[in-house]
RNA sequence: GGUCCUGUAGAGCAGUUGGAGUGCUCGCCACCCUGUCAAGGUGGAGGUCGCGGGUUCAAGUCCCGUCAGGACCGCCA
């Protein structure tokens, strides 16, 4: 090794040794005949003394040094206590150059972080990877998947990869798609995730899989969605739900105590879909406030207000929301209209007085407006939002204003870990056509996901009522992952293909050999998988997972450092035969998509 | 596909109702300085105001378009 020292391991221990550290030029601090040098590497940051002028005069920030010298305690009083190695210094005679760096873009050493344009951080981001934060972001990522493994480990799972270069899936998000250069016309898709493989691998007796493994979705991104993402992806044989919960809790638990240094108790809080809709507008509540949504469409039953005479009427509760001008008031019909709703009606209830003002409240009788206050648990000086309408979009409504009630009042308790599993999913949801007319039913998990035992037998009976087998895990708000029971019954599999709309052909060509894997012995299975990305976002409290991945894409899916995507040449177009046109098939082939 | 925000020196920002020379902090370059740790001091360099068009006597500022980055809606089984 070129060092014989980490620079941010030194101690008042290490005095009187002779070290060589190699890092980079944190920081210079020329005082004309001594020169204090910051040298940082992997480990932290020390002290480096040089007198020797000539050596260092031409030093400059993030030039790679390596420095050799002798660890000494620091003058009395000189000592930094903002430092791990505040107590010692290395003086060295001579520091040797081992590469030298251009004028920096941006600056790598700060004393108060600022927001870099992220288009500059990504384009030098072996640059922005010398940063504090960023460095210990990614060092925590490893943390999180060394623990997993470690887990996973324990429990008797074997780690299996599966094929990146597999075959379009017809249902969920798009796929991204790879020419095939020996088959022009025919092209390989990337995974969306390593579903049907783990299902294959329960049908092949491997009985505890895991997987942390890429998977990629060609859909927009947002500042928790990226084109390739990472997923912790689980299946296992021979268990029922609680046994997926219960490794899952196992993993989740050992995370944050090992990397965050908190004990998470367990078994964590559950809740159903329907109560979470109910409570809080989302099938992943944040719980760190309070705010629940007031249903009250009991409460106006024979209003003679029209909006209000609707499937489902609620509200939340703004604390001290009477104060906001009319403009900020103005400013929530915005909001709510930017989210495809109508508006938010809102009543404020006078500071002094507890008087019932606003538009709305001219609508309502005297007695819906007596007892609101009380119906809806708001106080003087409060704002009532409500939403009236079909019952999940209204709850998604009022859902989305008790977030934006909870940030902007500061009422969400940063300090929590509020983990919650959501369970008792709808198996299907409604599809609606272009005229908001009904056109059919829709996995809401995915099509091989099992109903409840209680629904088995009914689940396609009554579509619309069946419930599911599976369940989400929810921290702070963020869906952290989800999965299911799997249907393992062949029978069970083509009534579901079936309630939504798949027919047998459609099946058999998509999915057939899954289908086919099931007629031999398939095992009762079920599995998870976790957003990796999204973890790591929030134990370090990244604002988005482009901060805990090494080389992120922007929103437009570019990667500022390489230039990717790029054009192809003529001779790669003609190559890889994506110019191919099919030639139309005979009526004959069913398959034909 | 849609809505919104941002774009001014290498970085972070300011720039008033359109009005004479676009300014501040950090960084960069040169020099001074022996105990700093966000070192300090003196001097200096560095700008197609994202790009294109329009309105105007006059545009960093107003309008239209476009590109890039970001947030959100749709989308993401």
């Amino acid at each position: 090794m070129i060092r014989t020292r980490e620079a941010g391991t030194l101690r008042a221990a290490d005095a009187g040794t002779t070290v060589t550290l190699a890092g980079w030029v944190a920081r210079r601090r020329d005082h004309g005949g001594v020169t204090f040098l910051d040298l940082r590497d992997g480990s932290g940051v020390v002290q480096v003394v040089v007198r020797d002028m000539e050596s260092v005069h031409d030093l400059r920030n993030e030039y790679c040094v390596a420095a050799t010298g002798e660890v000494r305690p620091r003058p009395e009083g000189n000592a930094n206590p903002d430092l791990a190695t505040g107590e010692v210094e290395v003086v060295v005679e001579t520091v040797e150059v081992l590469s030298e760096a251009a004028p920096l873009p941006f600056p790598i050493d700060e004393h108060k972080s600022s927001n870099i344009n992220e288009e500059v951080r990504l384009r030098y981001r072996y640059l922005d990877l010398r940063r504090e934060d960023m460095a210990a972001n990614i060092r925590t990522r490893a943390r999180v998947t060394r623990v997993i493994r470690e887990v996973m480990d324990e429990n008797g799972f074997f780690d299996v990869e599966t094929p990146y270069l597999t075959r379009a899936t017809p249902e969920g998000a798009r796929d991204f798609l790879v020419p095939v250069r020996l088959q022009p016309g025919s092209w390989y898709a990337l995974p969306q995730s390593p579903q049907l493989f783990k299902q294959l691998l329960m049908v092949g007796g491997l009985e505890r899989y895991y997987q942390i493994a890429r998977c990629f979705r060609d859909e927009d991104f947002r500042a928790d969605r990226q084109p390739e993402f990472t997923q912790l992806d689980i299946e296992m044989s021979f268990v029922e739900q609680e046994d997926v919960l219960a490794l899952a809790e196992k993993i989740y638990q050992r995370i944050w105590s090992r990397v965050a240094g908190v004990e998470i108790p367990l078994p964590l809080p559950r809740m159903t879909y329907v109560e979470a809709m109910a409570r809080y507008g989302s099938d992943k509540p944040d719980v760190r406030f309070g705010q629940e949504l007031v249903e009250l469409t009991g409460y106006f039953q024979g209003t003679e207000f029209r909006v209000f005479q609707a499937e489902y009427v609620g509200a939340v509760v703004m604390p001290g929301g009477a104060g906001q001008t009319r403009k900020e008031l103005d400013g929530w019909q915005d909001w709510a209209k930017a989210r495809g709703a109508r508006g938010l009606a809102y009543v404020v209830f006078d500071a002094e007085t507890g008087e019932a003002r606003g538009p709305v409240a001219k609508n309502l009788s005297a007695e819906h407006l007596a007892g609101l206050a009380e119906a809806v648990g708001a106080v003087a000086g409060d704002a009532v939002f409500f939403a009236a309408g079909g019952k999940t979009a209204s709850q998604e409504l009022l859902g989305a204003a008790r977030l934006e009630i909870g940030r902007r009042g500061g009422l969400i308790d940063e300090s929590r870990w509020a983990f919650l599993w959501v369970v008792d999913f709808p198996m299907f949801e409604p599809l609606t056509d272009d005229k908001g007319e009904f056109a059919g039913w829709h996995a809401v998990h995915h099509p091989f996901t099992s109903p409840t035992p209680e629904w088995l037998e009914g689940f396609d009976k009554d579509p619309g009522s069946a419930l599911s087998n599976a369940y989400d895990l929810v921290l702070n708000g963020t869906e952290l992952g989800g999965g299911s029971i799997r249907i393992h019954r062949r029978e069970v599999q083509q009534r579901a293909f079936e309630a939504i709309g798949l027919s047998q052909e459609e099946a058999e060509s998509k999915f057939g050999f899954l289908l086919d894997a099931f007629n031999y012995g398939p095992p009762p299975h079920g599995g998870i998988a976790f957003g990796l990305d999204r973890t790591v976002a929030l134990i370090t409290g990244a604002d988005t997972i482009r901060d805990v991945i090494a080389f992120p894409k922007t929103a437009s899916g570019g990667d500022p450092l390489t230039g990717a995507p790029a054009p192809i040449t003529p001779e790669q177009r003609k190559e890889a035969g994506v110019d191919f046109t099919p030639k139309p098939k005979a009526s004959a082939a069913p398959a034909a998509e």
